[in-house]
DNA sequence: GAAAACTTATGACTAGGTACTAAGAGTAGT
DNA sequence: ACTACTCTTAGTACCTAGTCATAAGTTTTC
């Protein structure tokens, strides 16, 4: 035996981790065994054979590509809702959202949650962000709960233009707050 | 024949790309051609077997991990960068940018570029937002590309809170502007 | 009606395996 | 020393999702 049994398959384990692209017939070459024992080594340590791990890569890929538009919709759900008065929506901070460092929260979600909530609470086909003056008042974690409250301030008669404050809390404690100034195409 | 060559080999393409995953069988099956067919079909389009194109696919993710470590949690892509001092993305607004109605972006994403610039730009390894203050000077359209441009304005010594300007352009017309205070976790 | 284009079938071969059986080598216990 | 056990190797049949080449059948076009 050049190396022991468990040696060999931790090597295998790691080796296949690294570089899923490598046939049986390479791992024997390398480990200086024979095919049949590296498949042996395979089928103890469950280690799927080499075209089921290509595909799952791939798979990953995919699943990657659709998760990778997570500012699709409106974010967070809204819960709450009164028309040119008030909102209320709740946002689960979810791995996606995160910086993987720190687990926090990156603050364009945040941003994203209130600013989208602001646009829907008020009463227009057409209201946009003209600008925003926003705090992050504590960092926000992986799998807490956001609940925004966004409420409309005054509205210019001439203009249509629209104050918006938006609060969000984790646990009743404010981590968010924003002022939102904005535009509506026509003057409800 | 159901469908002529052509518009069978075209609709062959874009399902193939649109599903790699979907094999010979499957195909001859959903265009009621015999699997030889659609085997012709591939060679003439010159699209490899599902083999080949699921370890494409999964080769692309392998090289994307690898590039994309440091800068993957950016919105936008990075042409240029010096720590501390300035950094330039560049964001292609696309369907699943605008808002539907009226194909205009959801200032949120304009936020997110921005945003995410400053924490780029800073030279530490957990960099986060303290306040921001952004006014959205002109709405951006459907394919419409913004380069962000980021400027480090000043350090504070002894917080290390930095001050960042953002300007976003499209076609050299500006069409959003942020200060972002950011924190830092330690003074470098 | 023949030529050209297209479609289908068939057979031999491939990589990279699985599943199973069988046999030999090395080590440990008694 | 003999047996029991683990580990390794070999070999066979079978699988999927193909390739390549040849041939034959079917349409379409001129």
């Amino acid at each position: 035996m050049r190396r022991s049994k468990k040696e060999r398959q931790q090597l295998l384990s790691s080796t296949i981790q690294e570089n899923p692209f490598i046939t049986d017939e390479e791992l024997a070459e390398k480990f200086q065994v024979s095919v049949q024992t590296i498949r042996l080594d395979r089928l103890e340590l469950s280690i799927p054979e080499l075209r089921e791990r290509i595909k799952t890569v791939a798979e990953k890929r995919f699943d990657d590509e659709v998760r990778s538009l997570p500012l699709e919709e409106v974010i967070g759900e809204i819960i709450d809702m009164e028309l040119d008065q008030s909102a209320i929506s709740i946002f689960d901070v979810k791995e996606e959202h995160v910086f993987k460092r720190n687990q926090i929260a990156r603050g364009h979600h945040l941003f994203a949650q209130a600013n989208s909530l602001a646009v829907a609470v008020i009463n227009d086909e057409l209201a946009l962000t003209a600008k925003a003056n926003i705090q992050f008042k504590r960092s926000v974690r992986l799998n807490e709960r956001v609940i925004a409250k966004a409420r409309v301030m005054n509205i210019d008669d001439v203009t249509g233009r629209t104050l918006v404050q938006v609060s969000s809390f984790v646990n009743n404690e404010l981590v968010f707050t924003g002022d939102f100034q904005m535009y509506r195409s026509k003057n409800n």
